[in-house]
DNA sequence: ACGGAATTCGAATGCCGTTCGAAACCGGAA
DNA sequence: TTCCGGTTTCGAACGGCATTCGAATTCCGT
């Protein structure tokens, strides 16, 4: 059948996820340990998914659809609070980069798995297109465009995509190279907060779409 | 010796960075192909430099060294340029962000080394505290920070390091996610010229630090 | 020209992802 | 129950990888 909905499948899902999210290297991650973890054999993930990339991108894709999903529920949140009017910009911030703040503050989330997801991307030749498909899905963030328009109807659609896509750098920096930030801030910003981080990251990102003096 | 001032060790970082930058996936870079392309074998990778982690990490390290440079240069430029009044803002936002963003239009120049290191860290579980201490390295960063402060006086130490390091995931996400960019821009963005994007990137980072109104 | 250190080499080792044919399993038809 | 086709699992390969190590070679000061 060579479905993903068979127990075997789901299983090697799972050990897949579980040993991303442990793995502190991507070599870690083998394709015979995956297996152990699932009490299954190496073949099975060729079998099952054609290739241990494979595997690991149909887990980075389901772990992409939750986070994915949190977003847009606080981003619906935020617009219906204030509906018929514009949404409040701090709360559409927070909406775009809160839920990778807290996932990836948060040791039981499977964040670990899209980060290092996306360095795979560039170990990878053959599966490169169709990771990039993954990570450039960029549906979810489109969303939040046409209400920062209705916030900032002076700046035209490029102006704030380019803003968002400025957004989403801050917050790979912040969730991805932590050291480097706390170098920066001397080690005196509290970096274990999620609350405080998206705060700071707020006060960073709204001027960026306040009208300029 | 074991030392890298020995001419085949020369060769083996100029082979590494050559194919670093010609290949586009990390792959594609073996010991075998690197001795290979230096007239060596992969023997004399782990004689001169330990492994091959090691040499990656000695050419990251050059290249590194080059950009910084050209960094700092600009940014002593801006100093010099309005001495003793504080510099011109954009003028140090461009020396910050503007020679990664020239290096990566580039075809000819070695930033895939970099791009391609910074990955590299998230690969390997030995060698990724030596990595993240020439990723981390900020000590050419920390040089911005009191030209910032000068300009930004109502900001402390902490806010201005935060903020440059919000600059610097900006940085990343437009020479590293080009098709994340190009997406969320709708294709509207002239993202091969440089000195347009440099002054795109200006024209978003400046307000960060700019006096709220 | 010699001798010891520095360097290069090539075979061997163990791990990796993947392939493939054979075995096992399963559910419906006889 | 027995049989049978398709589905799934398994284990033994295969080639490629980085690395190790002892032997061979080169280099250089004496």
């Amino acid at each position: 059948m060579h479905g993903r909905a068979n127990l075997t499948a789901m299983r090697l899902m799972d050990a897949c996820e579980h040993l991303l999210c442990e793995a502190e290297a991507l070599e870690d991650l083998t394709a015979r340990r995956i297996a152990i973890e699932a009490n299954a054999t190496p073949s099975a993930i060729a079998y099952h998914f054609g290739s241990q990339e494979e595997l690991v991108a149909a887990v980075a894709e389901r772990v992409y659809r939750r986070l994915n999903a949190e977003r847009l529920r606080l981003l619906q949140k935020a617009v219906d609070r204030r509906a018929p009017h514009p949404p409040n910009l701090e709360e559409v911030i927070a909406a775009l980069v809160g839920p990778s703040i807290r996932w990836s503050l948060d040791p039981t989330s499977s964040y670990p798995v899209l980060s290092h997801f996306t360095s795979m991307a560039k170990t990878h030749r053959e599966q490169a297109p169709h990771y990039r498909r993954i990570i450039d899905n960029v549906e979810h963030h489109r969303a939040f465009i046409p209400h920062l328009k209705r916030i900032a109807p002076w700046l035209d659609e490029v102006d704030i995509g380019w803003r968002l896509n400025c957004a989403l750098g801050i917050r790979s920096q912040v969730t991805r190279s932590r050291s480097r930030t706390e170098v920066l801030t001397n080690y005196r910003m509290n970096l274990d907060d999620p609350e405080i981080v998206i705060t700071r990251m707020v006060e960073v990102i709204a001027p960026m779409f306040r009208r300029i003096a």
